[in-house]
DNA sequence: GTTTTTGACGAACAGTGGTTAGTATTAACC
DNA sequence: GGTTAATACTAACCACTGTTCGTCAAAAAC
């Protein structure tokens, strides 16, 4: 099999991918039917398994392409010089935000259905999530040692940094009336510089 | 029917209610099975009908209960004078936070798997969202007429009001390390209060 | 030009889903 | 104590699930 034969396989494969993540996101890992994912390729459900092994297959694969998307940024922001704590935890924050953007099939079939892996693979991909949260806490904690960042529970502010993009999903379906850029800016103010005016009692 | 008869009846009805929001969110809408449900309450399946009219009654339950809850909160925050917005904005957070810890089961049944309600209780059921979320919208935009919150766009403030909560999921599956009052109070000083330390140039 | 591989197909399987019908058992009421 | 209502059970139904099998046409390889 030469090159080019490879990657037509491989577009077919990804075709396959890429409505089976929609469909997930649409209606569900369960109530999504091979069927369902083979009329939208153009193709009857017994020939998507020339292509993949099963649909667990498929979930995995959004699953973990999107765990190692994260870790891969994470571990760039984490080989910054350590004084920088606030500016990587607002390049997390815009990466996130921008996956979820573009990319949210994807992100959110890992983000809610992914408690549909079978195991190994459930088990792997939660330690995998716990672990990257503990990473995160880890960069605050670096930023309060600094004093760059005010002292406080590292926990909910990780938490907050995990959490704020899931409004992202509401920002798809109605009709944008606010721009992508004008969004992460927006989410990105509400975390790193907080509600209050400059001139509140509460802030100086 | 005396009234007795009727207060177990109900007791009944609302064990199968309970049983069936743990489920569904352990194992999803549409993977938790009528016998599964029956399992738990201890009962053979067939028997579930003489209490519920159909599984997709229990989601009604689950997604109308939160969403009437959550509008009656909101309402009496409207009601509170418009200069309040910062403290109205504080007491609905509060009051996400605390379902959030004390009620997971249902509230993350009407989050997550709303969007299997069958017509026209969907469509119900994500207006009424929308609508919420425009409401908490316009006590934003209140408070920044007034001055008390920075000008800023209200929409992404709204999101993360709405959205930070969802990690109070990963708090339940830990062995909770720290408690439910620092929690809450955590995530509302990140919202509220921002990420800067005080000495920041950026906070004054 | 022949052989081999790829990929599509229709049919079928075994399991599971929510739900209903009919019946027996228990509890409440007069 | 007999009647009635409520609720439990067993059995079954039918639609649908992910997946496999054997077959066949087309394209790739030699």
């Amino acid at each position: 099999m030469n090159r080019s034969a490879n990657h037509k396989m491989n577009l077919r494969k990804e075709e396959i991918y890429r409505v089976a993540a929609r469909l997930f996101r649409e209606k569900g890992y369960n109530a999504t039917g091979m069927r369902d994912i083979a009329l939208e390729v153009g193709v009857e459900a017994a020939s998507l398994y020339n292509h993949i092994r099963s649909k667990s297959e498929l979930l995995q694969q959004c699953c973990f392409r999107m765990a190692e998307d994260f870790s891969r940024q994470l571990q760039e922001q984490e080989q910054r010089p350590a004084s920088l704590a606030v500016d990587k935890l607002e390049a997390i924050l815009r990466f996130h935000i921008r996956v979820w953007i573009t990319r949210l099939d994807e992100v959110l079939v890992a983000t809610h259905e992914g408690k549909y892996l079978d195991e190994p693979w459930l088990t792997e991909f939660m330690q995998e999530r716990r672990r990257y949260m503990k990473r995160i806490e880890n960069i605050i904690r670096q930023g309060m040692d600094h004093g760059h960042i005010r002292q406080a529970e590292p926990y909910p502010i990780m938490l907050t940094i995990m959490s704020t993009v899931r409004g992202i999903e509401f920002w798809h379906r109605k009709q944008q009336e606010i721009s992508a850029e004008a969004l992460e800016n927006g989410l990105v103010d509400v975390i790193i510089k907080g509600l209050l005016p400059l001139h509140s009692p509460l802030r100086c």
